[in-house]
DNA sequence: TCTGGGGTCCTAGGACCC
DNA sequence: TCTGGGGTCCTAGGACCC
């Protein structure tokens, strides 16, 4: 792209943010095109308590039908919606075809989810132009795929975000920098990537009610306010954003859990224990396909009333089997649990290390033994050199994972919405 | 008949070490 | 006997996002 200015052209960029419109409705509504037009709604559990609108076609939120909305009270407002529970593989194949799109004029392409994205396109488009570029996979998506999408054109991955927000659905927005003042600037705090409904208050209080107020406000006063965060907001309403976009960050995680709302609030031991096993196991299927053992977990015991408590501590020889997963748990809920109603629990893992990384039968003591000249070694090289293995004490183990390796937890292109139910 | 489930990032306080 | 301050690790909680 040429660029006019006095910038440094070599930092200047096009990143492009694809949002995919009410992805799951759209997704259904392209296998079965005779529910166009109609108030549908993804919903899952429709007849329990935890049966919730997780996307609605636009012609239900014509009615007020909201994501999370309970599925009674969206029948309330929409009668005739009609109720199409969650089909994740169909979900997951359209992703999987949606990226591999992208990634056939770059690979620079970021999935954040699994129906947004972004891509850098800045060398892409050395000779081209953004906007046709933009319409041609906005309409490449609808012909191949049936989808329709919006997106934001912007300098950086912030101003691209809010872009594709601008217009739904199939919108095509562009923000330069200069077009700040005019297009963000106006817009409710709210609206800011960042800042959620805990907090709106909490700004407004302070006379910041716009993103040009947040812009133009005093660096001192969102400090003492809101710490670091508040400076990057403020960096962020003022069109900065260094954030390069990575196509490996899909590769990284660093927590795999699972929670699960009770089918009612129990004291019930021997219910509570069932569910810490089930529980257990699927977290071990997950590691086990990601083939990472975890030295950290965590459970959350969310009570009747809504308050969510967690009980997390670290463990010396890393785990990853459903045994282990249920005693760590249930050792962590017998310190949490004071007898109330419970109505969700959830076992989460973090710390992670590939499993090869994570025999467990490390002589232990010859470690102990040599702990000391042991955190002296830098490199995976030495260690093995000196052990024949390279099992390290987490504590180095991330370190010396990036210095030597300079490689990340992955698996094959999965991560949560792509595995394989 | 209120409110799912998967995550990430940040903060704050205490323990511990130097 | 009394005493400073920095750094790191761990745990709990909370905001936010899709």
């Amino acid at each position: 792209m040429k660029l006019k200015g006095g910038g440094d052209l070599s930092k200047s960029r096009v990143i492009f943010h694809i949002d995919m419109n009410s992805f799951y409705a759209s997704v259904e509504m392209a296998y079965n095109p005779k529910l166009k037009g109609k108030p549908i709604a993804i919903a899952g559990n429709v007849e329990k308590r935890k049966g919730i609108i997780v996307t609605s076609s636009y012609e239900a939120r014509a009615k007020g039908v909201k994501t999370t909305m309970p599925v009674w009270q969206a029948m309330k407002l929409c009668p005739n919606l009609m109720l199409i529970p969650p089909n994740f593989s169909r979900y997951k194949a359209a992703s999987q075809a949606l990226f591999d799109l992208l990634k056939g004029y770059t690979p620079l392409v970021e999935p954040v989810s699994i129906d947004e994205g972004y891509v850098d396109a800045t060398f892409y488009l050395k000779e081209g132009h953004p906007v046709q570029l933009a319409k041609e996979i906005q309409q490449r998506l609808l012909d191949e795929m049936d989808l329709p999408c919006s997106i934001g054109i912007a300098p950086n991955k912030f101003l691209a975000k809010m872009a594709s927000d601008m217009q739904k659905p199939k919108g095509l927005t562009i923000l330069r920098k200069r077009d700040l003042k005019d297009k963000l600037w106006p817009l409710d705090i709210r609206e800011m990537h960042g800042i959620g409904k805990r907090t709106v208050e909490k700004w407004k209080k302070l006379h910041i009610m716009t993103i040009g107020d947040l812009a133009n406000a005093d660096k001192k006063l969102l400090e003492q306010h809101f710490g670091v965060n508040g400076l990057r907001l403020h960096e962020r309403a003022n069109g900065n954003d260094l954030r390069e976009v990575d196509p490996d960050s899909i590769y990284e995680f660093k927590s795999i859990g699972h929670s699960s709302t009770l089918s009612s609030d129990t004291i019930n031991e021997v219910k509570i224990r069932n569910e810490l096993k089930r529980l257990a196991g699927l977290v071990e299927r997950r590691l086990k396909r990601k083939k990472v053992c975890a030295y950290g977990i965590q459970i959350m015991v969310r009570y009747a009333n809504w308050k969510t408590i967690t009980k997390s501590h670290k463990v010396e020889n890393p785990i990853q089997d459903e045994q282990d997963l249920y005693k760590e748990s249930l050792y962590l809920f017998n310190i949490a649990w004071k007898g109330d109603y419970i109505r969700l629990l959830g076992i989460s893992t973090y710390d992670l290390i590939e499993q090869e990384h994570a025999y467990k039968q490390l002589d232990l003591f010859n470690y102990k033994e040599d702990e000391k000249k042991y955190k002296l070694l830098e490199t995976v090289g030495q260690l093995k050199e000196k052990y024949g293995h390279t099992i390290f004490p987490q504590a180095n183990a991330q370190k010396v994972e990036i210095n030597e390796q300079n490689e990340t937890l992955r698996t094959s292109f999965q991560r949560d919405f792509l595995d394989e139910q």
